[in-house]
DNA sequence: TATCATAATGTCTTTGTGACACTAACTTAG
DNA sequence: CTAAGTTAGTGTCACAAAGACATTATGATA
């Protein structure tokens, strides 16, 4: 290095390779709702390392590709599923020398959230399956690739947090819904009840949902249906959701 | 690739240089509380890109000395300040093509809190100075390298809401402080002013502290010294608090 | 037309917070 | 020695929002 060095003179003569640096990844975690079940995407490894065993979507980044790290999970989100993402969230990033066989490395997981309108799965060169399973099944029985498990139960741990005081639950359903399907919903992730009256209150103190006019008809009294208003997706309730009082 | 490899095999064969991977880093936003202003941790730099500017104490990932992220981190963290950190906290991680002009790169962000007990700043090769700055005064009239005005903004933000509903503001006091500095504390991150006895109330609740015994004499009223207890470095609170009523 | 199931609302109780007045304890000025 | 000043700490009421639970509304179906 000599004293006439510019930051131009200095990036000319920079080689990325000279370095030891890590692989890095992005893996997401995909939920949706199917039969009153929490599902999240899971694909079989199609390629070393972990062939033939259950993982995240995911992949590395195309430095040619991908002018961010957004372009770099949308482009797999679209791979995978080929469907519009409703809500969308960084959640952590792992990295040690260990976790994938080839070399250091670290992935930044992504937490993502989806209405499952009969969305057609799509394998590709790395990935055998492509499928829903019910996330508590996967926790008992799965054994996931790499430190997968950890980085899904991280995810899983993120939207039941959130669940308590944000409206994010909205984003897994479809554009129209009662406030029984958006309940049921809420109380899914959260694994008990609530009260209907306070859960009605707190939406509408909120002000972000909207009747849209139309009813759903069962063979019961028909319900009205609402539809999100822009401000929905992530708003933050002023208290949390309390559990039943003992 | 044939029929015949192994997890093994293709490990072998498997050469991190052939690919274009990102340059990988972390940089660190450290708070600490000096003449009553909440002040980070920024440093000059020393070497190029961006010799000269201001920034966020960080660097990269050392593969060989490194087991995992954490490790680089605390290695870093000790570089500059040598001390103990109380709190720290992954905030998000940033990457593009475009934010480094050594090329496409990867930072991932930590938000750490420590106590101002008169610590020694010390500079090193990638660094000419060390030094708090007020946080208010660094967004208003300091332009940071990199995006790190971006991660400072981001991991201020952070801290900001957490103080909201969590005990964090315990982790920038000495290990034993009186109510009314905790409060101080927290209004100063929140920039409004909070009502004593609910702010006691919430903590007696939350049960995060205790007496110590001792007392803090001045020219006035002698206050009980607190130490927190085990859970307390980042409880919930039940609910958030609220400003003033209007 | 009666029954049933789910939708939607009314209202009382409980809980925790903001507001604010009040008491307590120590230093310092005179 | 005493009164004034300042900060520490507590008592209490009003208010806001949630839980509990009863009640009414509205459709399908037998």
């Amino acid at each position: 290095m000599n004293s006439q060095e510019t930051e131009s003179s200095f990036l000319e003569n920079y080689n990325i390779h000279e370095f030891d640096i890590p692989l890095t990844s992005v893996d997401m975690t995909i939920f949706t709702i199917e039969d009153d079940t929490l599902k999240i995407l899971l694909v079989k490894r199609a390629q070393f390392p972990s062939k033939g065993e259950w993982a995240l979507p995911g992949g590395f980044i195309n430095l040619k590709a991908d002018d961010t790290l957004n372009d770099t999970v949308s482009r797999k989100l679209k791979e995978k599923t080929g469907v519009e993402i409703s809500h969308l969230e960084q959640v952590a990033t792992y990295g040690s020398a260990s976790r994938d066989p080839r070399g250091w490395s670290v992935t930044i997981s992504y937490m993502a959230l989806i209405s499952n309108n009969n969305i057609t799965l799509t394998a590709d060169e790395s990935s055998e399956e492509v499928v829903w399973l019910p996330i508590e099944e996967i926790q008992k029985n799965y054994q996931l690739a790499f430190d997968h498990s950890t980085i899904l139960a991280e995810c899983y741990q993120r939207l039941k947090s959130k669940v308590q005081y944000t409206s994010l639950p909205i984003n897994l359903l479809p554009n129209t819904f009662t406030l029984s399907e958006l309940q049921k919903t809420f109380e899914l992730i959260l694994g008990y009840g609530i009260e209907k009256k306070s859960f009605r209150r707190r939406l509408l103190a909120a002000d972000i949902i909207a009747e849209t006019g139309e009813m759903r008809v069962g063979s019961n009294r028909p319900a009205k249906l609402y539809c999100p208003k822009s401000s929905s997706k992530e708003h933050l309730f002023q208290r949390s959701i309390e559990g039943p009082r003992e």
